[in-house]
DNA sequence: GACAATACCAAGCAAGCGCTTGGTATGTAA
DNA sequence: TTACATACCAAGCGCTTGCTTGGTATTGTC
């Protein structure tokens, strides 16, 4: 039953204490547009003119926001993680039951996802590869945080005898599940975001609930 | 309780075919360290160089079998669809009960992805943003019948009410799910295939069965 | 109003990219 | 033996890439 956590109040908060760039801002201005580049095109085939005509301005003024290319990526995603963590946090926090607090994880990395903050939730997912070895490691680090939140909701629901698999392994499993929606849910089709949580609920034979 | 389908018997009738090049072959060896290179570092970081080296010739050399360097991932995916959509086929026929088939079906995609062919089917899943518009249509129309032997064990089992969520969308979340596997399961781990196969029904609420 | 820092532009460099070209061995058929 | 296709190499073309450089407006501070 949780109300929906206020997204702009963490936002700000966020922003205030420095971990995520405002998004009036230049620098939250071209995150914002690079995530999207990112996931419609990919990392690789989205140049750095590309992303300097998303802002209005030359190529090479660019490198003053940032030394290289590769550092916008990893901005868009620690700042992805950063804002969804606290999302979750939030969400989590404000659910009761333990099959409360799930559909309430489910829910938030779906809207994650789908929302709009989603192109760069999608990015997170996809363009890992294209992360050098150092950033992504730090990246890393982030995730489990993030991680850390779904695993003790799962842990308590294998407890409690309602999910019968392993919590690691169905994590894993969603993370898929949830992420591959970028690629063909669309909120102005026939499926609200509630009804797709009901859906992924219900596939896990998990009732309608309260 | 199916006897896992003769895989090397099924291949074969397909390079006779000539469906599918012969993984001995100039053409078939190829497409092989191709699949490999494009899901270790994605298509577009993956060079002509790269691939010609993969083989041990010059990267002009490429161009006597394929016109284009996107010739040859729209090759491995059409390739490995229609592997495995014969994999599939075989492995559903063989299973009994509707519950079955799903876990055929599940166990099957599973093989694809992490076992010897994986490489492919990983592709299949991660890089189809770098297909052009024309090639992507021609793999959608073979990923259709694939898809269907799926909606229609996923049909059948919700008219059982053995699966409560809607067929269309069950599919797309066991979409994600599986080939997300491709990023985190290892086989030489403590999990087996068919432990995983059976973590999979157990999220859904299928009982280890029959 | 002086002065630095900030935010940008215009131009272009070096490297790497997909792909082409012209040529040479090797195999196969008449 | 001739003739032709196949499979390759060596060289490199034209273009795009990420990024650098040197300079100029704009902004904030005292």
């Amino acid at each position: 039953m949780e109300q929906p956590v206020n997204h702009d109040a963490i936002l700000k908060s966020l922003i205030a204490e420095n971990l995520v760039s405002d998004p009036n801002g230049a620098r939250g201005r071209l995150l914002r547009e690079a995530a999207g580049l990112f996931r419609d095109k990919g990392y690789e085939r989205t140049t750095v003119r590309d992303l300097a005509a998303a802002v209005g301005i030359q190529s090479g003024s660019l490198f003053h926001h940032f030394r290289t290319k590769e550092e916008i990526l990893k901005a868009v995603m620690v700042e992805t993680i950063r804002l969804n963590t606290a999302l979750m946090q939030a969400a989590v926090a404000a659910a009761d039951t333990t099959q409360d607090k799930l559909r309430a994880l489910i829910r938030t990395e779906l809207e994650s996802i789908n929302g709009q903050t989603g192109e760069a939730m999608a990015v997170l997912v996809f363009e890992w590869r294209s992360l050098s070895e150092a950033a992504r490691a730090e990246v890393l680090e982030l995730r489990d945080i993030y991680e850390a939140l779904w695993l003790d909701v799962l842990g308590a629901l294998n407890d409690e005898k309602v999910v019968l698999a392993d919590p690691f392994v169905v994590r894993r499993m969603l993370t898929g599940a949830l992420s591959w929606t970028v690629t063909w849910y669309r909120q102005d089709g026939g499926l609200s975001l509630d009804g797709l949580t009901s859906q992924v609920m219900a596939m896990m034979g998990l009732g309608a609930d309260a």
